[in-house]
DNA sequence: GCGGACTGCTTACCT
DNA sequence: ACAGGTAAGCAGTCCGCG
């Protein structure tokens, strides 16, 4: 006999009738997946092999991701339905095949036996390629295969027997390899009709269509461009259901995660939540529970009890191999691989379990969903440029909480006790909160996250699975790669690229790195009134688009193009083609900053329109920030260090005549930092002057970025603290701000801020000097006093590597880290360890008492942060010291 | 045997 | 697995010194 969702839903029907217990219950009139999935399972047959099914509808879907069926042999599509929420998968059926090119002509590829003998050999086609390094044309040989594996990825694949000198694009993943092929922009819709895939183009926009063709219409190459990029950008984002998942598991230990690769311990409550509010949280029964309270959830949401903890799980599945999105805190390294081996353990065979596991890089894990698509929000926010560009740096770890808070402005209740020994009424209400948080996640600021995510898809022509977990340097490839396809350009190998353009050849200032960089100016130390800043918008892709950047156009081949030449270097660019890279950065740069910035900001346009614009000038700018970037990683496939080079000295050479105009012009620069200059007192004259020249002689944009009240400028670069005309405070590269300084100095310096933002004019720094005066004495003699907590006074230091291969220094928090390990804590690369430093050494804060502390170490700390500010004041450190002194001899 | 000068390592920041 | 430039603190080494 089955057990059907919908009766053991109706059997906890009772609790529904009790008041909602808490104000953020999030229920929408929106209707939910969960439901929807529970319900919908009344009809259907229980068994996964329900799934997956033909689409005989032509209703059209959001292509979610391109895969590869290993038994069928076949790209497979994943589309998602928001409306009927269910995923339709489709199968390729043109015939597409894995292929790799060669320069061998036909006649000589039937010599070579291991190639046209190979057991996965299927044809050869004869082909005619662009070669952008050579600037001509190329006569070329498809071999095409029955199998990725036969291209590559074995010893003797054919990739290996034709030779690497002689194999083009042979190392692209196959999925990559289709959606190029057949134009697929994942996150656009698709529908499938009488078994075809076809695009169903969207409405949108015409005038912002327009807008953004008028931008181009002198150029007829990004005119071309930008017709294909107008669906990407304007078509809108589609809403998508989806599912959140969180579990708890049994564990002896308090301190000690369960292994999810044993899987040793039961798991003893799963969280699933959507994202119209409807929640279930299943709970297994366990002796703690003999009296059980009733778990108090909000309006929507069930719990249920389990005896089996198989029952528990399955029942999970259930839910999970009809969830069309489904998004995780961390799922990848530990719930889903959690359940997948757990599930194991219990018997429940592997065809039964909805999710696929896969090794990816080091340690880490992959979790797939058989049947929908997971989002580890761990990975996605994890990602370097996603933390920095697209949310400016405002959260700084990658706990759960630590990002809610920093996002959301909401964490997690704390937990009273350790896990094993909470009530299931407790369990199930921290259960739970890692479930919603998980799901609010996707959802503040209008779906941003889901928006940028889609967004970002489309761009890169990637599925959500890969671009959720892959880095910028990924994304960026996949778009480059996918505009030579377009092009019928070959697509070069790294090797080519470096042997035709050779290395850097200018001397880094710092020892290691591969070339110079950025202009820093001397700061002009003290206090300063009246400061603008101006800066060079998005200045490097600007460089690229207006210097024509390309890792084919630096240096290229043609003799007349010599004189073209960038300064302070040896190299010259092409006067004659225009750089691929060059063009499409230089299309995303105008687009961001001609059309989508500005909408972005206009009040005049709803919140709703504002907050599209403002997805799509984000993305923009993650691709953007990291275009210059990657074209100097050496890891790159399209890696050109003349070209980084090139751009950074023709960034180099902006700054310096703009700041030679700027003297010219009588102006005084107090600072500048790669792309800014800091103007004392300009008149507006001087500044419409300056913009002009820039545009004018340099070809890049110039803007007035800032108005400061006053600047405190210190004698260090990249150190000063500016109060805007509105009366905000930026705080740059000062110790008080770094994320390393013990929480009790970070106060102490955010109320130097506040009296410093009071600051109006030069005579209220009287008053302002004695009030920092005495706030710095008052935290010595509190340090004296021993009056802070130990959490208060710990330093937190990223171990950025595992702590035994630190050998050649063990720095402080190195030496934190190994005392925990002494005492069985299991601490591991990408952990923060709080320290505090005692007479004896330093200390993890979980060993340590206020009486171990080393006072004056922490005094010196105080100083040094409080002297970066008090130096651009014109106070010297001694005057501090010596009231405090005077003090304690007369008082 | 010890302190100062120095270099190198590590982390966190700026653009 | 985007870049280079800067600051800060500490670890470790070398040198000089009746």
């Amino acid at each position: 006999m089955r057990e059907d969702l919908t009766s053991w839903m109706q059997s906890t029907k009772p609790e529904k009738a009790k008041p909602a217990s808490r104000e953020d219950a999030t229920t929408t009139s929106r209707r939910s997946l969960l439901q929807t999935i529970i319900n919908g399972s009344e009809n259907e047959p229980i068994r996964p092999e329900w799934y997956p099914r033909t689409p005989r509808s032509a209703l059209p879907g959001v292509l979610l991701d391109v895969e590869y069926d290993g038994e069928k042999a076949l790209a497979k599509l994943k589309l998602y339905n928001p409306s009927t929420m269910k995923i339709h998968e489709w199968l390729d059926n043109t015939e597409h095949h894995p292929y790799c090119l060669t320069d061998y002509s036909p006649r000589e590829l039937y010599e070579l036996k291991d190639v046209v003998e190979h057991k996965g050999f299927l044809k050869l086609e004869e082909t005619t390629k662009f070669i952008l390094l050579h600037d001509k044309e190329q006569q070329l040989v498809s071999v095409v295969a029955s199998d990725p594996l036969a291209i590559g990825g074995r010893r003797d694949s054919i990739r290996e027997k034709l030779g690497r000198k002689h194999s083009w694009e042979a190392d692209i993943r196959y999925t990559k390899c289709y959606t190029m092929d057949r134009a697929l922009t994942p996150g656009l819709y698709y529908r499938v009709q009488n078994g075809n895939l076809t695009p169903v183009l969207q409405k949108y926009s015409s005038k912002d269509a327009a807008k953004l063709q008028a931008l181009f219409k002198a150029d007829s190459e990004a005119s071309t461009l930008i017709k294909e990029y107008l669906p990407l950008f304007l078509t809108p984002a589609a809403y998508l259901p989806r599912l959140a998942l969180d579990i708890e598991v049994e564990s002896p230990f308090a301190d000690r995660i369960p292994d999810p690769a044993t899987a040793e311990y039961p798991v003893i409550a799963v969280a699933l939540h959507d994202d119209a509010g409807a929640g279930l949280v299943c709970v297994l029964r366990r002796e703690i529970d003999e009296k059980a309270e009733t778990p108090q959830l909000p309006k929507g949401v069930e719990c249920k009890f389990f005896e089996e903890e198989k029952q528990l799980v399955e029942t999970v599945f259930k839910v999970l191999w009809r969830t069309p999105i489904l998004v995780t805190f961390n799922g990848d390294n530990f719930d889903l691989r959690y359940l997948v081996n757990r599930a194991k353990k219990l018997g429940i065979p592997s065809d039964n379990i909805p999710i696929r596991l896969r090794p990816g890089i080091g340690s880490n894990f992959e979790a797939r969903l058989k049947h929908g698509v997971h989002i580890d929000l761990y990975r996605f926010f994890n990602n370097r440029s996603i933390q920095i560009y697209a949310f400016r740096n405002r959260y700084r770890e990658f706990r759960l909480e630590d990002i809610s808070q920093a996002l959301l402005g909401e964490g997690k209740r704390p937990l009273p006790d350790f896990i094993s020994r909470l009530p299931a009424a407790v369990l199930v209400d921290y259960c739970w909160q890692d479930a919603n948080l998980t799901m609010k996640l996707t959802q503040f600021d209008n779906n941003l996250v889901v928006g940028l995510i889609l967004l970002l898809m489309r761009l890169s022509h990637q599925g959500m699975h890969d671009l959720t977990r892959t880095a910028v340097s990924n994304w960026i490839r996949s778009l480059l790669y996918y505009a030579h396809r377009q092009n019928n350009y070959l697509i070069p190998r790294k090797e080519e690229i470096e042997a035709m353009k050779g290395e850097a050849k200018t001397a880094a200032v710092i020892k290691g790195r591969k070339y110079l960089g950025a202009v820093v100016v001397e700061p002009q130390a003290g206090v300063h009134f009246d400061v603008t800043v101006v800066d060079f918008a998005s200045l490097y892709p600007s460089i690229m688009k207006a210097y024509n950047i390309s890792y084919e156009t630096v240096r290229c081949s043609h003799p007349e193009c010599k004189d073209n030449t960038v300064p302070e270097t040896p190299h010259w660019i092409c006067t004659k083609r225009k750089g691929l890279t060059s063009l499409i950065i230089g299309v995303i740069r105008d687009v961001r900053v001609e059309h989508f910035k500005p909408r972005s900001k206009d009040k005049t346009l709803s919140e709703t329109q504002r907050s599209w614009y403002s997805v799509v000038e984000q993305a923009l700018k993650v691709f953007l920030n990291a275009s210059y970037g990657v074209v100097g990683a050496a890891h790159f496939p399209l890696y050109c260090a003349p070209a980084a080079e090139s751009i950074t000295a023709l960034g180099r050479y902006a700054i310096t005549q703009t700041i030679k105009q700027a003297e010219q012009l009588g102006a005084t620069v107090l600072y500048g930092d790669t792309d800014s200059l800091f103007l004392a007192k300009p008149t507006k004259e001087q500044l419409r002057k300056l913009i002009d020249y820039s545009e004018r002689e340099l070809r890049v944009e110039l803007d007035v970025e800032k108005e400061y009240r006053y600047v405190a400028l210190s004698s260090r670069k990249k150190n000063y603290l500016g109060v805007t005309k509105s009366g905000y405070v930026d705080i740059k590269g000062l110790t008080g701000k770094k994320r390393n300084t013990p929480l009790f100095l970070q106060k102490a310096f955010m109320q130097m801020v506040e009296i410093l933002r009071q600051v109006r004019s030069p005579s209220d720094f009287v008053a302002a000097k004695e009030r920092i005066l005495r706030l710095a004495r008052e935290h010595l003699t509190k340090l004296e006093r021993r009056e802070y907590s130990i959490e208060d006074l710990a330093i937190r230091m990223q171990l950025t590597k595992s702590p035994e291969s630190y050998v050649k220094t063990t720095p402080q928090h190195v030496k934190a880290a190994r005392q925990l390990i002494e005492a069985g804590r299991d601490v591991s690369a990408g952990d923060i360890i709080a320290f505090v430093k005692t007479t004896d050494g330093v200390k993890p804060v979980e060993q340590a008492s206020i009486q171990d502390i080393d006072v004056s170490k922490y005094k010196d700390l105080v100083q040094s942060t409080f002297e970066q500010v008090l130096d651009a004041l014109g106070i010297e450190w001694i005057e501090t010291i010596g009231i405090r002194r005077l003090d304690t001899f007369f008082g």
